[in-house]
DNA sequence: CAAATATAGGACTAAAAAGTCTTTTATGCA
DNA sequence: TGCATAAAAGACTTTTTAGTCCTATATTTG
């Protein structure tokens, strides 16, 4: 569904969300050691996070990862389109590109539904919200 | 969503289904022709459903590609499931396998509501239904 | 200002997915 | 029986996604 891309950077802003209720920057060991992913490659996703101003960071000592917008803020969907783009919510399922919705065939009503399933969860949950539930569920804090 | 092996799949299916209700066979470039997709690799595909089951096939002259089964009775799903396999219908939108549906987070449910919508709409249609819908409204027959 | 620390950037490698090409095997028909 | 036809099989290449590593740049602190 996401790319392990998405799947990473998920993982990570929730554990800079969550040392950022006591203020606290994270580095990139950290954040890959609770949210078990590769370094190097969420290095990689999390500058792409700052560019696209879903998180900020500051470098050399005591700097790291962290958030300035507020966590209720900032949707499941902000990250995933950011990451991924939009095609996941708006695709059809049969990939074909040559029809449209003025002329839709049974199907795509139905994909419809699916993507719009999709769209509400994504969209109705705040990352903060992905840190009571995700957060505390996988990592036991 | 799904994989271009999957798309390229179902869109070569219609056209099998659709020559099988002429009692016809079809070859390989006649399908890939209407069904707009690379043909060495959609080949691959199609052999591919002849060892799971889903279409048959015969060499030589007026050999090709057929149903031997009724189209009411292969779904979407069959198909997705020969080809890409269950996880899109399974796998935990957030990508983390260490985590149940025990001691699920808040959004197990809600992707729970999504991924059982999408399995509703390839159930629930069988490839009969994608001929008269799809096919139809995309070759214009 | 210098040293230590941490992210940013760029150039890589590895693995998976997508796609091609060439040879073999089965079938029908003259 | 032999030739034409069409799928099957296998060995490729290309592209995309995933992942690493090394160097540069910014920031704090003594
Ligand atoms: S009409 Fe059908 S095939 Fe076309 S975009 Fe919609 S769902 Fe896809
Ligand atoms: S509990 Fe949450 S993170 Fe775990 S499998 Fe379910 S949806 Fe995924």
């Amino acid at each position: 569904m996401f790319s392990k891309r998405c799947e990473y950077g998920l993982r990570a802003l929730t554990v800079i969300g969550e040392a950022g209720k006591e203020d606290r920057k994270v580095g990139i060991k950290e954040i890959c050691n609770l949210a078990k992913t590769p370094e190097s490659f969420t290095a990689k996703i999390l500058q792409d996070l700052v560019r696209r101003n879903i998180i900020d960071s500051l470098k050399g000592p005591n700097g790291g990862f962290y958030f300035s917008k507020n966590l209720d803020d900032i949707s499941i969907y902000d990250v995933v389109l950011a990451i991924d783009g939009e095609e996941i919510f708006t695709k059809c399922g049969l990939g074909l590109s040559e029809c449209n919705a003025k002329k839709p065939c049974p199907f795509h009503n139905q994909f419809e539904t699916v993507r719009s399933e999709l769209f509400k969860v994504c969209s109705n949950n705040s990352l903060n919200e992905l840190l009571e539930g995700f957060y505390k569920q996988v990592y036991n804090r």
